[in-house]
DNA sequence: TTCGATAGTAAAGTATCTTTACTAAAATAG
DNA sequence: CTATTTTAGTAAAGATACTTTACTATCGAA
């Protein structure tokens, strides 16, 4: 009989199987996706469904006092050229408005409109009501070490990809 | 002296700049998007540059024995139609190969090629380096309850957004 | 004052999907 | 056993969220 043989190839062959090897990326990943969702579920439900996660996303890098498009690009890591599309997005919707910068000619500064502030603020709600949450799941009395963890654990990959 | 009006005033516009509320998505998406850029750095350094993000994160999916595209969707949590153009992707890079289901007319039937099972097994490594690493930086003793609460907040929060 | 760097725009291209629409085979109802 | 409905897959076009290439206008420094 070549019934060891037979094993030892069903057992290589259900190695290769991929959800075998259990790591990190995969909880992470799936709570960062459920994470954003509850967020878009939020805006919506408070009336921001002509937004898109993208939109979402960028509208909290823009300071109170205005913001320059490249400053934007930088802060979200992305090119000038798409946030200039993503603020034409806002504007068309009326969230931004695109004002020029009296200290230079060349540049714009991208401001909230009074709708656009009202997004903030709700927006905040959004996250506190969500964060209230999270602590509710994890256990009030183990959010905090854990929120650090997960802090500590984002910094430190970052930096080894960095490399 | 509107000194206390002024203050507030500048509070509360300070309160609205938006990096100021801190919640569990940032650390949760920075983590997740860091993790996701080691893995590829990894697939990129074993010669697997020709694949994408959606690639490296459809092969998972793909049992050894083989896999309906069907199958492949529901895994995944995309149209047939996007599964359909990743497959014919990949089978164009020599990594799976389409086969009629024998019992099945309709169906077919998505198969690794050798040089897929080779990405499988190369993956296998690259992931079970990660975690460790992952294990280090948080910290040996601390590391398997970290995990555990990141799965359960996971899943927790995919529960919450499913209703 | 010239010349390289910077701010922004414009247009086209690319990746990763979805939607709509279809064919063929299988399953089920009558 | 046939008629109807469902299911597997494909095809083509559209949407979104970007990037790349290319350009203009202005700034700042030599």
């Amino acid at each position: 009989m070549a019934r060891r043989g037979k094993d030892a190839e069903q057992k290589a062959l259900e190695a290769l199987d991929a959800g075998q090897v259990e790591h990190l990326g995969v909880p992470l990943w799936r709570a960062s996706r459920a994470y954003v969702n509850l967020m878009m579920a939020g805006y919506r439900r408070l009336g921001y469904g002509d937004l898109t996660e993208s939109h979402t996303g960028l509208l909290p890098h823009l300071d109170i006092a205005g913001t320059r498009i490249t400053t934007l690009a930088e802060r979200a890591g992305l090119t000038k050229q798409a946030i200039g599309q993503m603020v034409s997005d806002l504007e068309a919707r009326g969230y931004v408005s695109r004002a020029p910068d009296p200290s230079d000619a060349r540049a714009k500064i991208v401001r909230y409109t009074s709708k656009g502030r009202r997004f903030v603020r709700d927006g905040q709600t959004i996250k506190k009501d969500l964060q209230a949450r999270c602590r509710a799941l994890v256990g009030g009395d183990k959010f905090e070490a854990f929120a650090e963890q997960l802090e500590a654990l984002a910094t430190q990959l970052e930096d080894e990809a960095a490399d």
